[in-house]
DNA sequence: AGGCCGAAAACG
DNA sequence: GTTTTCGGCCTG
């Protein structure tokens, strides 16, 4: 019997296996396999199993590492398809897509021979690295991992010298497991025997143990430990004289702490929800793929109908996915599914969730005990039985890209998920991807609107304020127009609330040397840092670095250090200086990283004890802020100049999300945006709510630039830790990808675009470039990719590709 | 990825 | 002349 195995490698091949017979019965695909590679011991996933001997020399697998598989046939094809979509080895592929920290790798050890040091005559002729090795194993009787050999010598590569050391018989080199950082927890579970109404003498804790035991049946052994002092050695002690028995068992962590207690809310549906969910409900129950597009304005109470659809799923027995974007994962969804559902029926996934519990809600969903998987776009890959339902919100939303490693789009993904399992797939969205919007458009999606909010409550009121007429006593832009201060006046005086949005966190944007003009930045990126008062310190907002605020020029040694562009927490400051008498809380990652500081700002805005709330994008997704009247938008501008073809796009869609939050208790909300660009369209048409008319300004443009959804792309991205060479790998790919195209008569068909340095040139000490892919279809342009990638030869340049690239920086 | 190996480069 | 690093190749 023969096995086809994929290994986390970057190699995009399975390997074949023969398998031994006592584990012949184990096997079954999507188990994990532990089998030799190379020199050493990994585990695999079982994709495959041949019947024919498909090459020579294969070896046995060691051993089978799961009871039950970890994934099914309908994963796996779904895996497939990803591996070759995205241009991801399928190992590789598996490896991310499962739970983590399951997985075994070997390391290799080095142990002494065990004969004293006087018995090496031939010491004094090892070379200094020899000897090193050798006084550290000799003190280390049990042997001593090549890893923290290496760290101790401060050496890159001993192979050389383990491998002479263990030619000469001194040493012995093993490979040794190491243990998965996540395994099965145990419970250890007391059970009565039948004989156990013999006459024999108990102690007191003995009969009092048996009478609690004869009531109950059985007990877990933490049970027994909450209801006796020192159980252990009474049960001990009953275990050998056979009065009662101690298994062992595998049980599921609990994740019950994840979803509260319900209260049962209620909602009654108006006829725009009723209709839109009736035809997702003839959707599922087609037991076809049906794809939607449920395009409802903010606050038109989408959420309902996803609840009421999941509902009606579960009850017929089907699964469902509910895909929310990571950062409306909020206390306040959360509550609203358990309001609905049973808390032990429902996985809640995102990347908070420690990896131990990720496992065994993993293994639940696959058992079919929890049909119902809510989360980011990592839920997408919940293995639900029965999947009926994929439910995606805020479709738009760029954090269901996922950036590194394997870029997959998760919305994309689910429609491709609920294409091969025949389910129903709904993207929801107050503001659609234009991509989104064009599919539906087209036929491929069915269409389904609310145009009207809860209760027919009005969307905000919104004012363009043009920042070219506003000049403070400098005759610079201020940062609060005269309307919007005005505005916040009036509505604290009236005791609403304010929310301001700035998509900039920090104090300042860059600091410089008034002298020398000396940018700080960043010493691993080609980034200028930003300055957090807060904190006093300087931040990279791209890797993690972060210093103290220098005092004088590192450059000129003067201290006339300037200050430029405004964060939140600048933003924040200039509201407390014109307000004094106003409670302001910030709401971005700098002051929500801390636990319960989400809670604590969303109760303090319910009673009432926030008068104004300064964030980031932060505040514009998913939150429902009843008390909220008016909404100031600081710098619409922002995301407008950068260098994307979506750029109008991602600001019409903060723009309308934003504005969204305002109004949505019983006081109708007012918006004020502040802009250097009031004639733009995005801004023009955010100001009408006019998604269509939005569409119909932005959709030539893209037909004539040839953008998607015009076409695709693939953007390759190539980064060395060395400039020079990776400016010669990246000229060297893009002749490649050029003569490769006139090969495969592409000529025409596809547009390659660079290889030019990336926007930022600099992330993390790796030097950057990119080379854009541009064509009709998908399939031909990924494989000009996959023929770029195989010949681009394995050096210190790294190449990836990101298939429809959503960022370009 | 990580190990292996020949070859070039660095070291003394 | 020996030791270290580099670059290409392979893993069943």
């Amino acid at each position: 019997m023969f096995v086809n195995i994929a290994v986390n490698i970057p190699a995009d091949k399975v390997f074949s296996y023969s398998v031994p017979a006592h584990l012949a019965p184990l096997i079954a695909v999507g188990k994990r396999a532990l089998v030799p590679f190379g020199r050493k011991r990994l585990s695999g996933y079982i994709v495959d199993c041949p019947t024919e001997l498909p090459c020579d020399g294969v070896k046995d697998i060691v051993d089978i590492l799961d009871r039950d598989p970890l994934f099914g046939e309908e994963d796996l094809s779904f895996y497939r398809w990803i591996s070759e979509y995205y241009l991801y080895p399928l190992g590789k592929t598996i490896h991310e897509l499962t739970p983590g920290g399951i997985n075994i790798v070997s390391e290799r050890w080095i142990k002494g021979r065990g004969l004293p040091e006087s018995e090496y005559p031939a010491w004094r002729n090892l070379s200094l690295p020899e000897r090193q090795i050798m006084e550290i194993v000799s003190g280390e009787p049990g042997g001593v991992a090549l890893d923290r050999l290496k760290k101790a010598l401060g050496r890159a590569s001993l192979d050389r010298h383990v491998k002479s050391l263990s030619g000469m018989g001194f040493i012995e080199v093993e490979e040794r497991l190491k243990r998965p950082g996540v395994g099965l927890k145990k419970e250890k579970i007391v059970t009565l025997n039948d004989a156990s109404e013999s006459s024999e003498r108990r102690t007191g804790k003995q009969s009092r143990l048996i009478a609690y035991l004869k009531e109950a049946g059985s007990a877990t052994m933490v049970s027994l430990r909450r209801e006796f002092k020192d159980v252990s050695s009474v049960v001990a002690a009953l275990e050998r004289k056979g009065v009662v028995c101690v298994t062992e068992t595998d049980v599921y962590r609990s994740a019950q702490h994840l979803i509260p207690e319900g209260k049962g809310n209620l909602i009654v549906p108006n006829g725009d929800q009723e209709a839109a969910l009736g035809e997702i409900i003839k959707g599922t129950e087609s037991n076809g793929f049906s794809p939607f597009l449920l395009h409802g304005v903010t606050g038109s109470g989408k959420t309902e109908v996803y609840l009421r659809a999941i509902a009606r799923t579960l009850d017929t027995g089907g699964g469902v996915i509910y895909l929310v974007p990571e950062i409306s994962l909020t206390p306040q969804l959360i509550s609203r599914i358990g309001d609905r559902f049973a808390a032990d029926r429902v996985a809640v996934i995102h990347s908070d969730i420690p990896q131990a519990l990720r496992y065994d809600q993993w293994r639940r969903i696959c058992s079919g005990e929890i049909r119902l998987v809510v989360g980011a776009r990592s839920a997408l890959f919940a293995p639900v039985q029965n999947l009926k339902l994929i439910i995606v919100d805020e479709e738009h939303d760029n954090s269901y890209k996922q950036e590194d490693r394997l870029c997959y789009h998760a919305r994309d993904l689910a429609l491709v998920k609920a294409r091969l399992l025949s389910a129903a797939a709904v993207l929801g969205s107050a503001t659609p991807a234009v991509q989104t919007f064009f599919n539906a458009a087209r036929g491929k999606y069915r269409y389904l609107a609310l145009p009207q909010r809860v209760e027919n409550r009005p969307l905000p009121d919104i004012r363009i304020v043009d920042m070219k007429g506003e000049h403070d006593e400098y005759g610079e832009a201020p940062v609060l127009s005269r309307y919007l201060k005005e505005a916040i006046g009036v509505t604290l005086a009236n005791k609403k609330q304010t929310l301001l949005f700035l998509n900039r966190r920090g104090f300042n944007t860059y600091l410089f040397c008034r002298d020398c003009g000396h940018v700080f930045q960043c010493p691993n990126c080609d980034l200028a840092l930003t300055f957090h008062a807060g904190q006093a310190v300087l931040k990279c907002h791209c890797c993690d670095f972060a210093e103290a605020t220098p005092s004088v020029c590192p450059a000129c040694k003067c201290a006339r250090i300037g200050r430029y562009g405004i964060g939140t927490e600048r933003l924040a400051e200039q509201v407390r200086r014109c307000f004094p008498a106003a409670r302001i809380e910030r709401m971005d990652s700098d002051t929500m990283s801390r636990r319960g500081a989400y809670e604590k700002i969303m109760n303090a805005l319910q009673n009432g004890s926030i008068d104004i709330l300064v964030g980031t994008q932060m505040v514009a997704k998913g939150h429902d802020y009843p008390g909220i009247t008016l909404v100031g938008v600081v710098g619409a501008d922002m995301g407008l100049n950068i260098p994307d073809f979506r750029a109008a796009e991602r600001t019409f869609q903060i723009l309308t999300q934003v504005s969204g939050r305002g109004g949505r208790g019983d006081t109708p909300g007012s918006v004020v945006i502040q802009t250097f660009n009031p004639d733009h369209y995005a801004i023009q048409r955010a100001q009408h709510h006019h998604y269509e008319g939005f569409y119909s300004d932005e959709l030539p443009q893209r037909q004539a630039l040839f953008y998607p959804p015009f076409s695709r792309m693939i953007n390759l991205q190539i980064s060395c830790l060395r400039k020079d060479r990776g400016k010669a790998g990246a000229e060297r790919l893009g002749r490649l990808a050029r003569e490769l195209l006139e090969q495969k008569n592409l000529k025409g068909r596809i547009d390659i675009v660079g290889p030019a340095e990336a926007p930022i040139p600099k992330i993390k000490g790796r030097y950057r470039w990119h080379m854009l892919l541009k064509g009709a279809n998908p399939w031909s342009l990924k494989d000009l990719a996959r023929a770029i990638m195989a010949k681009a030869g394995t050096n210190d340049l790294d190449i990836r590709a990101d298939v429809d690239p959503v960022s370009f920086m």
